[in-house]
RNA sequence: AGAGGGUUGGCAGAGUGGUCGAAUGCGGCGGUCUUGAAAACCGUUGUACCGUGAGGUACCGGGGGUUCGAAUCCCUCACCCUCUACCA
């Protein structure tokens, strides 16, 4: 979230950061807390000299009783009642004021990178780069569900029974693919220097609130309510949470580290008839790569784990274009964005296969995720993540454009992993 | 899941109601000595907030309570360890 400090130094910054984001009402938002900031900071004030005095009192008691003057004692107790009380009634206003402040800074959302173009809806996004070229297939080229069912590759209804829908039983050669992916992904990963951890797929409420996800995305979550845990939607809650009051040293940075988890998304709402077969699922699998850098690095940083990702697509042959979000398809903890979307033969249509982002301090703040420079100080670091990449879309476009009539082509990179160069 | 024990500063580890933000040791940083290093010695070394500043406040796993005063007593929650049970 926003520093307060920086909300009051750059309040004009942040109102226009929140217009762009087409916030309802940013300069009474902004002012209200700015107001009630300055409400905390006199009542604390006023609530730190009234401790003061009672700590004085109560180190002069001691002092009496130590030198057996009963009755002193006694009557300096007596001062202090009315002291308690105010007391009493300070801290109460204080924590009225700190809860507001807290519950209105956890939804106020990241002002976005200048290079953001203004917009409404993913409409507006800016396509920045389009590279390879629609694959040549006929017209009657098959969508992947029924390339899926004609070679048995995974059986949807099964999940359904099973669990639900959105829950894919993966089988046979689809289920190798699956396996082959998660390898070169995180190969791929290491070997661009991302370090591999294996996360917990559950995390508590002070992970999802590190990341963002919590309070705002609450819905989007499975829960589980029994322990107070949610299901990760991705592996950038858990990844970026290994440094969650962490205070690193200038010379750690950057951090790079990517991970395999499966993702759960409750996707609530947004269940309708353009999401058939892998398009959108409640579970699926994913590489996520993220770095903790120095604020002064993250730019850089966003545009290297772009070509990381980037490269990914090309060794799949996948036609692919580069969106950068705009204002209104921005995500609230992010300042920027890029979609990288590869383009499905059988749907016609793009599908989005990884989001790259830039936090800047968004995330840190939360996570109270600091480096120490070499003079000592403090600062918030950066973080970024990008999934490098989502299965499910990668299969999809795989199987449709690499559909012959002999069968389907495996990419030459994944072959080696998955053992078999061919579908039929 | 049951029984018991525990959670203190970067680490180890004292501290059971007042002068304790906290002994001591290690580590870190600065210095003396040395050609240099080691050793030794001296000093220093937590975080956050309020205040222009001097300074003040809070924090000994989290939350609450008792008290003039809590690391220390009480309640509660979380986590860790040991034994038993179970299990991939």
């Amino acid at each position: 979230m926003l520093q307060l400090s920086f909300i009051q130094e750059h309040t004009d910054i942040v109102i226009a950061g929140l217009k762009k984001r087409k916030h309802v009402a940013p300069e009474t938002t902004v002012q209200k807390i700015l107001t009630q900031d300055g409400q905390r900071k006199s009542l604390q004030t006023r609530l730190n000299d009234l401790q003061a005095q009672v700590n004085q009192i109560s180190k002069q008691i001691g002092m009496l009783m130590r030198e057996g003057k009963k009755e002193e004692a006694e009557q300096a107790k007596s001062k202090t009642s009315a002291l308690k009380e105010d007391i009493k009634a300070q801290q109460e206003a204080l924590r009225e004021v700190e809860n507001f402040l807290n519950e209105a800074l956890a939804h106020i959302p990241n002002i976005p990178h200048e290079s953001v173009p203004v917009g409404d809806s993913e409409e507006d996004n800016e396509v920045v780069s389009l590279i390879g070229e629609p694959p040549a297939i006929s017209a009657d080229a098959l969508p992947h569900w029924e390339l899926i069912k004609k070679y048995d590759l995974i059986d949807f209804e099964l999940g359904g029974k099973i669990t639900g829908a959105g829950f894919p039983v993966y089988k046979g050669k689809g289920a190798r693919l699956q396996r082959a992916m998660q390898n070169f992904f995180l190969d791929k990963a290491g070997e661009a220097g991302y370090t591999e951890v294996q996360p917990p797929i559950l995390v508590n409420e002070a992970s999802g609130f590190g990341t963002g996800q919590l309070p705002d995305k609450e819905g989007q979550m499975y829960k589980i309510v029994d322990e107070d845990l949610y299901l990760i939607p991705t592996a950038e809650v858990p990844i970026t949470n290994i440094y969650r009051d962490v205070i690193l040293e200038e010379s750690e940075l950057p951090r790079k580290h990517c991970g395999y988890t499966p993702c759960f998304r409750r996707e609530a709402g947004s269940w309708g008839a353009h999401v058939r077969g892998l398009n959108r699922l409640h579970q699926f699998d994913k590489v996520e790569i993220v770095q903790i850098v120095k604020p002064e690095d993250s730019y850089t940083v966003l545009e290297e784990m772009r070509a990381h990702v980037e490269s990914l697509l090309q060794a799949l042959g996948l036609h692919y274009r580069v969106l950068r979000l705009c204002s209104g398809d921005l995500g609230f903890t992010s300042a920027l964005t890029y979609d990288m979307e590869v383009f499905s033969a059988g749907q016609k249509r793009w599908l989005e296969v990884s989001s790259t982002s830039n936090f800047e301090t968004y995330q840190a703040s939360r996570l109270k995720l600091r480096y120490k420079d070499k003079d000592n100080q403090k600062h918030l670091a950066h973080t970024l993540n990008g999934s490098a990449l989502a299965f499910p879309r990668i299969l999809a476009a795989i199987l449709e454009n690499n559909q012959t009539p002999e069968g389907i082509r495996i990419p030459k990179v994944l072959q080696p992993y998955c053992g078999f160069d061919i579908i039929n």
